[in-house]
DNA sequence: GGTAGGATGGGCT
DNA sequence: GCCCATCCTACCC
């Protein structure tokens, strides 16, 4: 079924912590959610919204339910989900994917991945896994080719928490969120401090 | 097992 | 002109 807009328009943590087990599904591929990370409005410095309201951000403060999709590093996609209310700046990045269907598809979108691990460990391996790209910022994730499920089989899990990677701000915020013991968690800042 | 460094382009000051 | 919400390869244990 079909996550729908309620469920995003809430806290950005809470939304963070509650996507971990869900499905992302594009066209024939899907995956479940297995990494998170906030991005906070108002002081985090981290999140690209801090700079205001610009061309790039400006679906940041539309309303949720929505992918910001950005450029990182001059050439990875990165996906994210916009979350709580119209006018805040909630986001959730989605850092790491177990791959469900259409794994066939997925290698001859990585061929040089070296296991299925490799496939969709890590934010900028995922979109390219599931043909993700910024062509898709600003579309609606409650309908459409694009959107995310919820999912029998992720069974029971717990969660544990960590700062988030790759960022020179905000660098202890416990902002991180991984489904404990899943492969496909992007391996680097294995520590948790909570759960 | 581990890490250092390069690729590469857009966003913002 | 500087700063990146990354990935991959090479090289070293």
């Amino acid at each position: 079924m079909i996550l729908k807009r309620a469920f995003y328009d809430r806290d950005t943590v809470q939304v963070s912590r509650e996507l971990l087990g869900k499905l992302l599904v594009h066209g024939d591929t899907s995956g479940m959610i297995v990494e998170t990370e906030a991005y906070l409005g108002g002081d985090d410095l981290a999140a690209h919204s801090a700079a205001g309201i610009t061309p790039r951000t400006r679906v940041i403060f539309g309303p949720p339910g929505h992918a910001y999709v950005y450029l990182s590093y001059g050439m990875h996609d990165c996906l994210n989900i916009v979350v709580d209310h119209e006018g805040s700046a909630g986001c959730v990045l989605i850092r790491a994917l177990q791959p469900v269907g259409g794994l066939e598809i997925m290698r001859t979108r990585r061929p040089k991945a070296k296991s299925d691990r490799d496939l969709t460990s890590g934010p900028g391996k995922l979109t390219r896994a599931l043909a993700i790209t910024r062509e898709h910022n600003g579309i609606d994730v409650t309908r459409g080719s694009l959107r995310i499920e919820s999912f029998q089989g992720a069974g029971d899990f717990q969660i544990d928490v960590t700062p988030r990677i790759g960022i020179s701000k905000a660098i202890d915020w416990p902002l991180r969120f991984l489904i404990r013991g899943n492969r496909w968690v992007s391996q680097t800042r294995l520590t948790p401090v909570a759960r």
